[in-house]
DNA sequence: GTTGTTAATCTTTTT
DNA sequence: GATTAACAAC
């Protein structure tokens, strides 16, 4: 029985669980009452686990009278949940769907951003929540950040210089301040607490149950607000972890906490090292693998790291160049020679998203632990199908009746695009039940309904997945509308854009499961197959903000407690597997994974190899294209490679024989289909701002800009395109002669190897404006990027004007020089700064490489 | 050391 | 489209 504290340090598989289990147990056979007994874990499931083991010890020991359900067995969240709701302080916990509106909603109000709103919903803002949560998870408020600000503003600055190059200083500090300003709003607006909240109002909270006996699982994992939980909760403790397995670091989960507790020598110490999963390759290759490239050099845990298994095959390290691809094939020769369940442990979701299409197109049945793709394809059909009942335009008109809950069939919607695109008015689908809720108002009550009548029934025919997303963002909207009493259609579907959903996995169990490492914890498979990838950098302009805002405030180091981590992201994944572990790399990885005597070398033919994923894109597009309700027929359509579809894109080409730089650059078929042949292109703002710009341009050159009629917001551009061209016209003493001048010249004229071109193609070209002193010549193509990142890219097209305009108007082409004119310079953060830039750099030979390059495509088109 | 260029790649997630 | 690693060039 415990006497005193203890901290378990534990090895992978060598029965924590159980561990804790029997403790308990054993407590409650020498009389200890359950209720005195709290068990704390990190997540529901682990705490289902720990219920069954503990009933299961109960039995084994003949014990009638205590079951699990007598003992206090909870999460750290919902522990802390349930006290506080038990005197009425808390009642509702805010979702991390409101978390990142309320962000979104600050700096959009701001216009912290220059980016596309589309990167900034999707990438920044992700990115910002978990900073915030990082520094809650610490204890730090906006009000700490307030009054640290110019120590912190050093210190970023510093890092900055170190490790950023995609912002400059300036954007560096602006940003700063728009975090600082956007926490603030968040706590200032928020009407619930955050899980973060619960833990801190727990800590504040006066009489709280003390238990006898404190078991807490996963120590590793547990933070310093945690660990103060613990400690408040209970007077015996009892501690299990493994600092090797240590994964969620970017949760405020660091390893001070464990190391703390293992370096008190008042702290009774047992080990754990007896493993009963893996084989006694798979344990040596993982302790060999950690102990080469950890600088942990505590890990006495290690030297007796054996199994009761026998020796085992060796590690295979499995060299492909397509590792995703590659799966069936060694799922296929795991197969043959072993009857065990199989589970692919990657890394990113992503990944297991690519394996997945792998599957499905090999019809192998498997069941998966993420479900990223059919929530954003969900989420996705939802907003475009509201978008099309609130909005009245073509653009969001077709959105809409493409998507699966408008009921059109791919042909008819087809045929309705082609009508609005027409501008064709006398239309006859007005009156199909699609067209019909556009009479409806757009308030809560429209919205519940439309969700109950269209879409909950069609998703409920199309996947369980895909249900759930649709209830899930159903049930996240009572969230926003209670905040949002004042809601309008923009808020409501920034709202949705920003809403995340993963939905609870099927419980029940295929041959194959497909998991990420950090899902797979406390999970083993007989075979695991995993496949790797090496963790970026993470010093980007957000990680440096954070880290500098903790190092000041709590002077704790954040990077190096994160040290390593990808080290034993490796050994977990590699210590769920019970026979036989296979990883599959890139050739050019197997070094670093390769440890001998261990493991062996494996090389995938190309031939096996060259099974292609099924085109990501492609898959898209059907689903998006073809799931309408009636999806066997749909499905047959995909599997017949609809004819008219195909004469679609025949006759594109057909009747396509003037090709711009634009259409020429394209490299991707999927977004060739949708925007040029679908013609279902999204339009951004900075093609408005662009193109707006452009015609400003050429009413400069006209002399018939009308400042009167000049939309908010392009003062300084017009400014800007002036100083441009005065800045051209005395450097070279030239005059502006022409603006947008279009013209085309057969390709096979362009370069000497194009003779052979098929003769009726012709390459279409706009100038934005000519310069010329009567002898030499300027072409100047303007510009409304935010940076000067891209002057390659633009070298190519000037390459491909000055060719144009030499062949057109006769010209020898060493007479004409070429110019980007950047016209709205004003970086990724908002800096109030909108400068111009003129690059007088010509096209040079990579240019032409690469102007080459996509002719060749065309003609293979 | 800084800046430029080009190709490769695009975190992890619980309550 | 955005970012970054890795290498190249000043």
């Amino acid at each position: 029985m415990i006497d005193d504290d203890t901290l378990v340090i534990a090895n992978p598989g060598t029965g924590k669980t159980t561990n804790i289990a029997e403790e308990v147990v054993e407590l409650i056979k020498n009389n200890i009452p359950p209720d005195k007994i709290l068990c704390i874990t990190f997540t529901n499931k682990a705490v289902e686990g720990l219920e069954k083991k503990i009933n299961k010890e109960l039995n084994d020991r003949n014990i009638k009278n205590v079951t699990a359900n007598d003992l206090k067995i909870r999460t750290f969240h919902s522990f802390a949940y349930e006290e506080l709701n038990e005197d009425g302080t808390i009642n509702d916990i805010i979702s991390y769907n409101l978390v990142r509106y309320l962000i979104y909603k600050k700096l959009s109000e701001l216009k912290a951003f220059n980016y596309s709103k589309e990167y900034v919903i999707n990438d920044i803002i992700p990115k910002l929540e978990n900073a915030i949560r990082y520094l809650k998870s610490f204890g730090i408020k906006p009000d700490d950040i307030k009054n640290n600000r110019d120590e912190i503003e050093k210190l970023i600055i510093k890092k900055h210089l170190e490790s950023v190059r995609n912002i400059n200083r300036e954007e560096e500090k602006y940003l700063f301040s728009y975090f600082y300003e956007a926490f603030n709003y968040y706590e200032n607006n928020k009407k619930y607490y955050d899980y973060n909240d619960l833990l801190f109002e727990f800590i504040k909270k006066k009489n709280k149950s003390k238990y006898e006996y404190i078991f807490v699982d996963e120590l590793q994992d547990v933070n310093n607000i945690e660990a103060e939980i613990a400690s408040i909760s209970g007077n015996k403790k009892y501690f299990v972890g493994d600092k090797k397995q240590s994964i969620f670091g970017f949760q405020g989960g660091a390893l001070s906490v464990f190391k703390k507790l293992s370096d008190n020598s008042k702290i009774n110490k047992k080990y754990l090292e007896k493993n009963y999963r893996s084989t006694d390759s798979i344990l040596n290759y993982s302790k060999e693998f950690y102990l080469k490239y950890s600088d942990d050099d505590s890990v006495n845990e290690l030297t007796e790291f054996s199994g009761i298994k026998g020796i085992g095959e060796p590690v295979e390290i499995i060299e492909t160049d397509e590792p995703e691809s590659s799966i069936i094939e060694v799922i296929n020769e795991l197969q043959k020679k072993y009857d065990g369940n199989i589970g692919v442990i990657a890394r990113t979701n992503d990944q297991i998203d690519k394996i997945s299409k792998m599957l499905d197109n090999y019809n192998i049945e498997y069941t998966s632990d993420s479900n990223i793709h059919t929530v954003n394809q969900a989420k996705k059909d939802i907003i475009n199908f509201f978008r099309g009942i609130f909005y009245n335009n073509n653009d969001d008109t077709i959105k809409a009746i493409f998507s699966p809950f408008s009921g059109f069939t791919l042909r008819e919607a087809f045929e309705i695009s082609e009508g609005l695109n027409e501008g064709n008015s006398s239309l006859n689908f007005y009156d199909t039940p699609f067209f019909s809720l556009r009479k409806e108002n757009f308030n809560k009550e429209t919205i519940n309904k439309i969700f109950d009548e269209n879409i909950l029934p069609i998703a409920a025919s199309i996947s369980r997945e895909y249900f759930l997303t649709a209830t899930t963002i159903k049930s996240s909207l009572r969230e926003f509308f209670d905040v949002e009493s004042n809601y309008t259609g923009k808020n409501f579907f920034d709202y949705l854009e920003l809403a995340y959903s993963e939905n609870e996995n099927e419980s029940n169990e295929s041959k194959i499961t497909l998991t990420t490492v950090h899902k797979a914890k406390g999970r083993e498979f007989d075979s695991a197959i995993y496949l790797p990838k090496k963790k970026r950098k993470t010093d980007s302009y957000i990680d440096i903000i954070t880290s500098s805002i903790i190092s000041v405030i709590k002077n704790i180091d954040v990077d190096n407690e994160l040290m390593g981590e990808d080290i034993r992201v490796n050994f977990v994944a590699f210590t769920r597997a019970r026979y036989n572990l296979s990883i599959l790399l890139k050739p050019r990885e197997s070094d670093y994974y390769y440890i001998p005597d261990y493991s062996i070398i494996k090389k995938l033919s190309s031939v096996e190899n060259s099974i292609a994923i099924p085109d990501k894109n492609k898959y898209d597009e059907a689903y998006f294209l073809f799931v309408n309700g009636k999806f066997k027929e749909s499905k047959e359509i995909l599997n017949k490679k609809d004819d008219w579809l195909r004469g679609l894109i025949y006759n594109f080409f057909r009747d396509k024989s003037k090709l711009s730089f634009s259409l020429i650059s394209i490299d991707n078929p999927y977004w060739f289909l949708k925007n040029y042949i679908l013609k279902l292109n999204e339009k951004t703002d900075a093609l408005y701002y662009g193109s707006n710009a452009h015609d400003f341009a050429e009413a400069i050159y006209e002399d018939s800009l009308d400042l009167q009629t000049i939309p908010e917001g392009y003062k300084e551009v017009i400014t800007n395109i002036k100083s441009v061209i005065n800045e051209i016209k005395t450097r070279f003493n030239m005059e502006q002669i022409a603006a947008e001048v279009g013209a085309a010249i057969r390709v096979n004229q362009m370069f000497d190897d194009f003779k052979n071109v098929d003769n009726s193609i012709t390459f279409f070209g706009k100038l934005d404006a000519v310069f010329s002193d009567g002898n030499k010549y300027l072409i100047l193509d303007y510009k409304t990027d935010k940076n000067e990142n891209n002057i390659n890219h633009h070298r190519v097209q000037l390459l491909s004007y000055k060719i144009l305009y030499s062949i057109k108007n006769n010209i020898n082409i060493n007479k004409i020089n070429t110019a980007l004119g950047y016209i709205s310079i004003r970086g990724n953060i908002n800096t109030h700064k909108n400068d111009i830039g003129v690059v007088y750099k010509e096209p040079d030979k990579y240019s032409e490489k690469k102007i080459k390059g996509i002719h060749i495509k065309i003609s293979g088109l």
